[in-house]
DNA sequence: TGCCAGGCCGGGT
DNA sequence: ACCCGGCATGGC
């Protein structure tokens, strides 16, 4: 019926399961949401590794080390002295409103739960989303920069359109269900990485190429 | 080699 | 309300 709904099942076709964060712990995806701002994967993977292997993946251990500690710990992930501000935003915030535990923010209601987030220095739309739908899996349809210039290549929304608009699309056209969302949002990425790079985009054998142009509502 | 990656902030118009 | 420079490593 809906358009997004059939460009939704043929990504998976194409593509098939993504399981983006597969069992992580709720404080690990948060962290990675945050680490992997702008930056691939790969590079956030490392940090990742870092910490782990200090132990320091845990909110009071973030909370408490020296900055320069964290930032040589999170170095391969980039922006390394912005991010650690911004983690260390991240764990004072939980340490004043959670007592230090992320997973009591899952009680909390979603549209409370995403104005507490977009206040924290650091956290924009997309990594909130990011953090709401896969650390607390709550269902927030998450806008990547991919997702935008996808659907904007198919001319099914301009790319000047908000972040607001594009993810108004997807809650208003589609059912709100995490899973659903979990892995539409990371099959955008991957299309977007396959097929639609800003340099050398490879739109004629895109699996998405047969729905230029349809409507969206 | 230069461009790009799962953004966001702060200062300027 | 936009627009833009800055932030930084690692892979292709």
């Amino acid at each position: 019926m809906t358009v997004l709904l059939d460009i939704y099942h043929e990504l998976s076709h194409a593509f098939g399961p993504q399981h983006w964060w597969p069992g992580d712990t709720t404080l690990d995806v948060a962290v990675g949401a945050i680490l992997t701002q702008n930056t691939n994967w790969w590079n956030v993977e490392k940090a990742i590794k870092n910490l782990k292997k200090r132990d320091a993946l845990s909110v009071k251990v973030i909370h408490t080390m020296p900055v320069e500690e964290l930032a040589e710990l999170i170095r391969p992930a980039g922006y390394f002295n912005i991010k650690t501000q911004r983690l260390k935003s991240f764990m004072n915030f939980l340490m004043k409103d959670y007592r230090g535990s992320i997973k009591r923010m899952k009680t909390g209601g979603v549209h409370q739960l995403r104005e507490q987030l977009l206040s924290v220095n650091g956290i924009g739309p997309e990594t909130a989303d990011s953090i709401l739908l896969y650390a607390l899996e709550k269902p927030m349809f998450v806008i990547a920069a991919y997702t935008k210039r996808v659907l904007s290549r198919h001319r099914l929304l301009d790319d000047s359109r908000t972040y607001n608009e594009f993810q108004d699309l997807f809650h208003s056209t589609l059912e709100n269900e995490v899973h659903l969302f979990n892995e539409y949002h990371a099959l955008f990425v991957q299309v977007g990485k396959t097929y639609c790079r800003k340099t050398k985009p490879l739109c004629d054998i895109c699996p998405l190429r047969t729905f230029k142009n349809s409507k969206t509502n």
